[in-house]
DNA sequence: GCCACCATGTAAACAGTTACATGATTAG
DNA sequence: CTAATCATGTAACTGTTTACATGGTGGC
């Protein structure tokens, strides 16, 4: 997908709170942004050389005692103008790939049971991540008052908890559709999102 | 993202309901699956190559009257067997890529405003959308009972209707969150996702 | 005559994943 | 001693988008 590099503006806005390794990076990636804008050590370290070599950021080798191969990071002063005109440019429509989707659709060549099973299966993996993410949206609400600078860390946990509250409603409905024997009378469907 | 070309899937299914030309199946893409699984003619094109290779497709060049150069593809009892396989293994974890929430992440480096402005221009998009999906979802769920092989269809369809209405949820929820002064009394906010 | 639509494709660039390669340190 | 974690990177491959190229048909 062709655009101008968006991962290489992730790792910009990473480091524009404190200089890091691209290891260092990666770690923060995950525990941040990972559910919607992943990226991989394959894109991270490329990206942090195109970056040097921009002026956009600049490294420092070495330093941490015993471990001299360790590079940290820093974004430049043409590196946050750069990320700054970029959080103010609208942003691109949403990309999408839903497998299981793809799979439902066809569903009428295999068994009701077999699209019953994978939709429950994703049902249960996303069970567990809204469980995460509510926990940790508390946890945000709570400090929020303390330190305000978690107001945009909150907006994408919230996002996460909407759209996978999403997931499970649907799930249901849609398992409530296929098996209208388990559990619901004929035709019954709860939830406001189909009348 | 190195898979084993879910799309070439995508297209075969659409065969096995009935044969199609290339052109036909980017339009019937469009509005069936382009939501959550879209392909351009650059794909489909060398798709169809590839799959008329391996004997999952076979062409029938020409036939309709004035327009010698039309290609209608058809699927062969191989790549039916091989689509009912696919269907039936387990379907990887979805794919997502939001560029907005990566932007919203970083949002303290630029004015509120801004980012107010980016999710109400969000929430305009998917309420249109969802606008669309709930007609289409009240339609189909009004044929199910004549036409039960639209069900899997409608399942899809409740799907985007449930996640775009979590998507306006949400941005309702973030301008509330970002704006407190306007429409809403300080530190209210309503909808179950946040308790 | 022009524009929209029908119809097929290719080539280049870009984005992203996976597998590989290397080696130091630390905790059990 | 061995497993996990720290730490950096490359190369090959796959998937996707975009731009380009071509030409016919039908309506206004």
């Amino acid at each position: 997908m062709p655009s101008e590099n968006k991962t290489a503006y992730a790792i910009l806005g990473l480091l524009c709170h404190e200089p890091m390794s691209g290891y260092d990076i990666k770690k923060r990636i995950q525990h941040s942004i990972a559910r919607f804008w992943d990226a991989g050590y394959g894109q991270i370290y490329p990206s942090l050389r195109h970056l040097t070599e921009q002026g956009l950021v600049t490294v420092a080798t070495g330093g941490g005692a015993g471990r001299p191969d360790k590079k940290v990071y820093s974004i430049t002063e043409q590196g946050r103008a750069q990320l700054i005109s970029w959080l103010s440019e609208p942003s691109a429509t949403e990309y999408v790939r839903y497998e299981i989707l793809l799979k439902l659709f066809f569903g009428n060549w295999i068994g009701v049971d077999r699209n019953v099973e994978m939709i429950k299966q994703f049902r249960a993996r996303y069970q567990r991540e809204l469980g995460e993410l509510q926990a940790a949206t508390r946890n945000l609400r709570q400090v929020l008052p303390e330190s305000p600078d978690h107001l945009y860390f909150l907006l994408t946990a919230m996002f996460g908890a909407r759209v996978y509250q999403a997931y499970l409603d649907w799930a249901d409905d849609a398992v409530n559709l296929l098996q209208p024997s388990s559990g619901s009378r004929p035709g019954e469907i709860k939830g406001g999102a189909l009348s």
